[in-house]
DNA sequence: ATTAAACTGAACCATATGGTTCAGTATATA
DNA sequence: TATATACTGAACCATATGGTTCAGTTTAAT
């Protein structure tokens, strides 16, 4: 099994919780920016623009780069591989639980057509 | 295009940017499990544990139910898959960006050859 | 009837987050 | 050279996070 970055993922995990910033990102994919430019169209400070490149940053998500007086952000190296992994685990994860739960409920079917006995039955969640 | 619930991205990834809930997720995805057992594998007083579940649940990602004196959890409904499709047009976004500049690239080749000249090329980052 | 186990809620603590304002510095433009 | 633009950093603020302890309540076991 693949060995995860806890850090990286922490990190990668904690930028995509903000809104703003899944929007950074989705801007980014389509243009590259300024600060001026994302902090105008998010309407927010550049201070606060600057936080929010700052942790796309630090998640390695974003990279940028001082021209003259501006600073241009664009999207970083990593394309979320190891989020899209560890989720993906997690379904697969998911199905095992509820195929053996579905598992154990056929043997209960069985067992009550065996018998003749009738009881309720908890199939798989939506 | 698929329109995304966003309270409900930011509640998802903000619970799955910590290790310790990360780690409980994976766990009830062998064996549902109580609040006690929980605390015990990670190390943490009770407490600590039923906030972190509590995340999870309005993540909806956990799901508890309290039987006698004890509380289990186990996988709520949700299997990531928004937070997957997310991740998914992200990706196809990533793509893109990088495919356009690919093809800046290949033009930037085409007249170099034209006129004979030579210049450093930036190649689609690692 | 006692005692132990399992949880719950309030209160506290240190640190992080998401924003702001204000006072700069560096670079372009007129 | 003077002025405007673009960013930067420090300081501040309110609220959230990740943990703790302590004092209960409810349920199970002896």
């Amino acid at each position: 099994m693949v060995q995860f970055n806890t850090a990286r993922l922490d990190a990668a995990f904690a930028a995509l919780s903000d809104p703003t910033r899944r929007g950074v990102l989705e801007h980014l994919g389509r243009k590259d920016a300024s600060i001026t430019e994302l902090a105008d169209r998010f309407r927010m400070t550049l201070t606060g623009m600057k936080k929010h490149v700052g942790v796309l940053e630090q998640a390695e998500l974003v990279e940028t780069e001082k021209i003259g007086r501006m600073r241009i952000c664009r999207l970083g190296p990593r394309r979320l591989e190891d989020e899209a992994a560890w989720i993906e685990r997690f379904g697969r994860i998911w199905d095992a639980r509820f195929d053996a739960l579905d598992d154990v409920v056929e043997d209960l079917k069985r067992k009550e057509q065996a018998h003749g006995r009738r009881k309720g039955k908890r199939i798989r969640p939506r």
